[in-house]
DNA sequence: CACTTGTCAATACAATTGTATATACGACCG
DNA sequence: CGGTCGTATATACAATTGTATTGACAAGTG
C-alpha cells in the first residue's frame, strides 16, 4: 500500500510490465497541454491520461491526484530553470554585464520548449497550499544561489555585500514578477522590459551597497 | 443585443422589475466564495449563482461569463485597494517611514474583508489573456500613484528622483510578490516579511539616488 | 388597454469530471 | 509449475458543468 512513486520497491530497478508508462511520460504528457493560458492545476486527470495515452485510472499508478503530479513538475521545473541559468553564468562573456547575462537568460527562458519558467510563473499563486509551498521552495533555492554567486564575486573584486539575503529575494522576486508579464508581450516590447529590469536589479544592488553603514 | 452590463439602456436608470438582481450583488456573492485556496477563475457559473440565489441562466442576464464577471472584480479589486492605500497615506504619522507605513498598510490589506488584495494576488497570473490584462491595468495605476507620491516628496525635500517610473515600477513588483508570499504566513513571519521589504524598497530608492549622473 | 422589453425560473441535455469495481496480462519468486 | 504482484484496461455511476429552450411576471411605452 501506498507504494505510490517511490521508482520500485524491492526490485532492481527493472521491474516494469506490460507497456509500463513512466511518471516522467505522464509529465511531460501533460506539459504538452500546457500553453499561455492553460496552467497545469486546470488540467483534469481524463485529460492527462488521454495526452498520455492510458485509461484514466492507470493515472493513479503513479500520482494520487493531479496536484501531486503539478508539484513534482514544479520542482523538475524549478530545478531545470536553475540549471539553464547556472550554465549561462558559467560561459559569461567578459565585456558584458553580468546582470544584463542573467536577465536575458531568464526572460530567454520565456521561449524554451521545455516551458520551466512557464510553469513556474503559472502556478505561483494558484492552487492548493502545497502548491505554493512548492513554488516558494523554488524560489528560495534561486534565492540562495543568487546569493552565493554574488558573495563569490564580491569577494572576487573586494567589495563588501550587505544583507545579501535581501538583496538576492528582491531581485527574485523582481525578476520573476516580470518575467510572468514578459509572457505575453511582443519581442520589441519584451526587449524594453529586459532593458527595464537590468536596471532596476542595479538599483537594488547600488542601494544595498551603500546602506552599509 | 449585446446590452450585456451596460447598467440600463434608455431607461431612467431604475427600470428593475421583479427582484432584480444586480451586478454588484453577483460580485460579492463571488465574492463570498473565495477562501485562500480559491480564485475568480476556478468559479463555476452555477457556484456562483447558488451562492447569488439565483437561477443559474439568470446570470447571463448581468455578464456574458465568468471571466467578465472577473475582471470586473479585478478592476473593484484595484480601484478599492488603491484608495485604501491613498486613504492610508494621507493620515501619515510625522515620526514614522513613509516607506514603512505604505508597506505596512498594504500587507495588513491581506486581511481585508473585503478581499480586494488577495483578488488581484490569485488572478495576477491566471486564466485568459483578458485577466492578466486587467491585472496588469491596475499595476499601471499604481505604478502611477506611487511615482506621483514620490515625486511630490521629492519636490518638496529639495531631492532629485532618478528614473521614477522604474522605481515606481520594481517598488510595486516587489511589494506585489511579497505579499502573495505573506497571505499564508503566521502574524510573526509576516512581521518579518514586513521589515525585510521595507529594506528591500529602501534599497532601490537608494539605489535610484545614486545613479544619477 | 395591448405590447414590448428586461429579468428571472424551470426543465432539459450532452459533456466531462473523479473514481469504484472488476478483470486481464506479464513478470517474478518459490 | 502455480501464486502473487504490479500494471494496465473496461465499464459504470453519480455529480457537476455550461447553456439552449421555454415561459412567467413586472415595468414602461404607445
Amino acid at each position: 500500500m501506498r507504494s505510490i512513486r517511490k521508482k520500485s520497491e524491492k526490485s532492481k530497478d527493472k521491474p516494469a510490465s506490460k507497456s509500463a508508462i513512466t511518471e516522467q511520460e505522464l509529465m511531460e504528457a501533460a506539459i504538452s497541454l500546457l500553453d499561455s493560458r492553460r496552467s497545469v492545476s486546470s488540467l483534469s486527470l481524463r485529460e492527462i491520461a488521454r495526452a498520455a495515452g492510458i485509461a484514466p485510472n492507470s493515472f493513479y499508478r503513479h500520482f494520487r491526484d493531479v496536484d501531486e503530479l503539478a508539484v513534482a513538475l514544479i520542482d523538475q521545473a524549478g530545478r531545470g530553470l536553475r540549471g539553464m541559468i547556472r550554465e549561462a553564468r558559467q560561459r559569461l562573456t567578459e565585456g558584458r554585464s553580468g546582470v544584463r547575462s542573467s536577465v536575458e537568460v531568464f526572460i530567454e527562458a520565456l521561449d524554451d520548449e521545455q516551458k520551466y519558467l512557464h510553469i513556474l510563473l503559472r502556478e505561483m499563486s494558484i492552487g492548493s497550499e502545497s502548491f505554493r509551498q512548492a513554488v516558494d521552495r523554488e524560489l528560495k533555492y534561486f534565492e540562495t544561489e543568487l546569493q552565493d554567486d554574488m558573495t563569490r564575486i564580491a569577494e572576487a573584486t573586494g567589495h563588501q555585500l550587505v544583507e545579501p539575503h535581501l538583496v538576492a529575494k528582491a531581485i527574485t522576486r523582481l525578476v520573476f514578477s516580470l518575467g510572468a508579464t514578459a509572457v505575453d508581450l511582443e519581442p520589441e516590447q519584451r526587449k524594453q522590459l529586459t532593458d527595464e529590469t537590468v536596471i532596476m536589479v542595479k538599483m537594488i544592488i547600488n542601494g544595498a551597497n551603500i546602506m552599509k553603514k
